[in-house]
DNA sequence: CTAAAACAGTTCAAGCATGAACAATATAGT
DNA sequence: ACTATATTGTTCATGCTTGAACTGTTTTAG
């Protein structure tokens, strides 16, 4: 029988990978609960941040950026849109891209909300030196990089 | 104006994290899409593989240990139950929990699950050595840590 | 012993995310 | 110019996830 030859307990990677999800999801969590303070969704504030970043960015390439679908991007835009704040505007040379901008409001929320997720960040990465952050970045570069070689 | 003294686009910490983040979100994209040859969906695979781990497991304890909330688990649970790949039966000391066996297909298909997930981990980390590893999962696991102290 | 509190599991309504099918526009090849 | 192909955004049905309200059981306190 194969019954222990490969069993993931005895792995190491698999339980730092398993360390990986687990901080990315209680990460998630508490900042979805910190940004309703500011009113907002954890999906609006990815939108927005990204907005903020990148204005004039069309639909497509954010829902790029967030590793999400264009049709995600379509459903949550116009919630944003009628609380005011972004705005989308036609592009002057491809009549099929929507280009987005914040209006002011928007780019209020998106400041304070950078402002809440960065806080979060360095509270929870304050045990760890600069160049640990760095090589867990960098480990999580390598790993993005392997997985878009083979096979998809 | 405050409008650049705190940007995150200049924090190291902020990018290492975005970095985890995108990691995470690839690893779990690519897995739900392998697991389809099983014919599982990703949130029913966790399940298997955490009674596998745990055989005999509560639906509490197992939320609890897969963060999800105990009404996610028990919509997903009869799913699974009705396509035989687990058991429920009462607890004989407390009659208001259920405990969580694997059938033997339900087994077969979480132990070919498992290795698909090991072999997709270990080719993503194939590129950092063990220790580099073992480093990330130590600041997650400190991360994680962090954020349970504080506020919560 | 009994009332109050805590706990395990369920149900429901709401929101997020996905992929497939579609409309409109742009690009290429002939 | 003209057809075929690709691209952008939308819509729809489906499924996951959540939090709140609910049932039934156990534990705790008086």
């Amino acid at each position: 029988m194969n019954n222990n030859q490969s069993l993931p307990w005895d792995n190491p990677r698999f339980w730092n990978w398993i360390a990986v999800a687990r901080a990315c999801h209680v990460v998630k969590q508490r900042l979805a609960k910190e940004l309703a303070h500011l009113n907002i969704k954890l999906p609006h504030f990815d939108i927005l941040a990204n907005i903020y970043r990148s204005e004039g960015i069309s639909q497509q390439d954010l829902a790029h950026k967030l590793l999400v679908g264009r049709s995600n991007i379509s459903m949550l835009l116009p919630q944003i849109e009628k609380r005011g704040l972004i705005e989308r505007r036609p592009d002057s040379e491809d009549k099929r891209v929507l280009r987005l901008y914040l209006t002011d409001k928007g780019r209020d929320i998106a400041r304070k909300g950078l402002d809440i997720e960065v806080g979060l960040i360095e509270m929870s990465m304050s045990t760890s030196t600069p160049e640990e952050c760095n090589l867990v970045g960098d480990v999580m570069k390598r790993m993005i990089a392997n997985m878009d070689d083979s096979g998809d």
